[in-house]
DNA sequence: TCTCCGAAGTCATACGTATTACTTGTCCCG
DNA sequence: CGGGACAAGTAATACGTATGACTTCGGAGA
């Protein structure tokens, strides 16, 4: 049902008492040199009088550009990617850009129809945490790929989670622990992946360090029980590192289950520094991910994308915030 | 820079050997009786060889129509909207519309400059807890409420708090409560007011019942602070009933500072039931407002409204979700 | 044999915008 | 006083789609 009694610039026009080019031409900014002041000023009030917005489809459709930016997260169900969003809003509207979230889960994908999914309007992609679906799924479409395997085709923005292993491991170091429990998140993720490798390796470069490792789901119950194995070992680890802010909730359970007091008898660390890590008690020591900084860069690179370069971001660094949940390490086994 | 390169239905219609009306009348789906069997077959085989996908610009520009709607979030950073895009999304994938997620914080609008925010290519709008300026800035655009005032002018869908707070003001009585705390949030938004006054209500009505306040921002620190106050008050209340489950995080904090147990010493409830209120140790008793339900009922009554008329959705209810936060009412004081 | 009808397509057009090519009028300078 | 440069604005057009109006053609009924 077209014309939906929605003003038009040719409604300005008429109410302005000049062309409907001369509108476009005033509301365009640009072009200021081929109209009068008094006439754009006329034009301005008309378009105010009538509250004329611009039809968003016309522009596209003539300009064949929408300054729309997808991002594609995994769920809108965690709060890490409200962060996200932020800074790629930010370094987007700096460019008139604007951009809409798409929580995509793990399963179905829009290429399924030959008509488009609604998402589809957009001028690129930035994708959270999906490795290779998206890139194909949106053929053609410039992606920017957000804490990702960067061995991708598509320029990928990375945290710098080696770095912030290290760091916990040397903060547990000088605690006087050695013998450290990772409590994975069993997602295919590279992200996690690379966690894991990154901390394997910097507590086993410790003299006398050993690492032990337990899986589970990034979700309180089952973090609950990976952790609790790592605790049920004939010689339990001191300090478990988990990949997630959440599953060191979990880790606090499987520890007051057992008696153990936090930091007291075992000390516990997460990944992320979200709203959960100041909520536990006692408040966990972490490494907190510049998710902000995640987003903005991301946008950066996707706008320099779309100016037909590659850009090649590097890494954020993350930055270890001590906390209550760590502590010296006990002087005998519990 | 129109013509991208990507194909358009010309395209389609000069390798199928027919005319771009036949195209869009194959793909167009309706029309079956207009065109043979064997040509759709043509066509369709043409547009998947070229790997065709419509300008969604033109389509919206022609028909006036997006099949988008945009829900409107106060935050990504909060769970709870995560299931009410999940219901939104569930109800209007089955009418073939689409969903965008546009966080819109408490500050900037969008209708500042003549011309429109990207988001502005839609039919309607759901709009979660902001009370007035979305129906304003949107103007013209249909819009359903979701958990808002209900007194506005839009279609809103509410959940019924009052029968929530009941439900944990009797679970609190029959564990022998009778001074019970109310730790608010401080922001001005309509579903807070309303928890806040069938609390008082509901307390009141109880024989012996006492009912006290404090407020504060919706975040860990300030929520501490202000239940701190009521467990500082000469005749302190047995249990404390939050406004929100981060809110019942901060009064665990101030009860432990105390030396108060939970629920030993003071019973503590939340409301919404997202994945901090497992977190927590004790997990929390609190309501489970069905997030899910909100977003399919705020999606079905935008559906209706569409289709112009004007629906009047009913409360939705709680769920009183009993766990180990509440506990008997301690004989003395403490 | 002529007419009429339905099937199977094609033609033409409008949606609202941005921009290029053009027109008109004014002023300045030789 | 003539002409050209420039300012200020207008006319025309294309972007890609969906659809109402029209065309063509083969066959069936009179």
């Amino acid at each position: 049902m077209p014309g939906t009694g929605r003003p038009t610039s040719r409604d300005v026009a008429q109410e302005a008492g000049v062309s409907q080019s001369t509108v476009s031409l005033v509301l365009g900014g640009k072009w200021s040199g081929r109209v009068s002041p008094a006439t754009a000023q006329t034009v301005r009030e008309a378009a105010g009088r009538l509250g004329y917005r611009p039809n968003l489809a016309a522009r596209s459709l003539r300009l064949g550009t929408t300054r729309t930016v997808l991002l594609i997260v995994p769920t809108l169900s965690a709060p890490f990617f409200g962060d996200v969003y932020q800074g790629a809003a930010r370094v987007a509207a700096e460019h008139g850009f604007g951009i809409v979230a798409y929580p995509w889960p793990d399963d179905a994908g829009p290429a399924d129809s030959p008509f488009a999914a609604p998402h589809e309007a957009i001028d690129g992609i930035l994708a959270s945490s999906l490795a290779t679906d998206v890139a194909s799924a949106f053929r053609g479409t410039p992606v920017v790929m957000l804490d990702s395997d960067p061995a991708g085709a598509a320029p990928t923005v990375v945290f710098d989670v080696a770095s912030g292993m290290r760091a916990i491991t040397a903060h547990l170091a000088a605690l006087g622990h050695r013998r450290i429990g990772h409590v994975a998140a069993s997602i295919g993720q590279w992200t996690f992946h690379d966690r894991g490798a990154a901390l394997a390796e910097a507590v086993r470069a410790l003299p006398g360090g050993s690492y032990v490792r337990s899986a589970g789901d990034l979700e309180v119950g089952s973090a609950r029980d990976a952790a609790g194995r790592l605790l049920d070992l004939p010689d339990p680890p001191t300090a478990l590192v988990c990949d997630d802010d959440l599953i060191s909730a979990g880790a606090y359970k499987a520890a007051r289950a057992r008696g153990l007091e936090v930091p007291g008898d075992l000390s516990v660390t997460g990944i992320d520094d979200v709203q959960i890590a100041t909520a536990l008690e006692p408040e966990l020591t972490t490494v907190r991910l510049p998710a902000e900084a995640l987003g903005a860069q991301g946008m950066t690179a996707l706008l320099e994308v779309l100016d037909g370069g590659t850009p090649r971001p590097g890494p954020l660094p993350g930055e270890l915030v001590v906390r209550g949940s760590t502590g010296p390490a006990p002087r005998t086994a519990p």
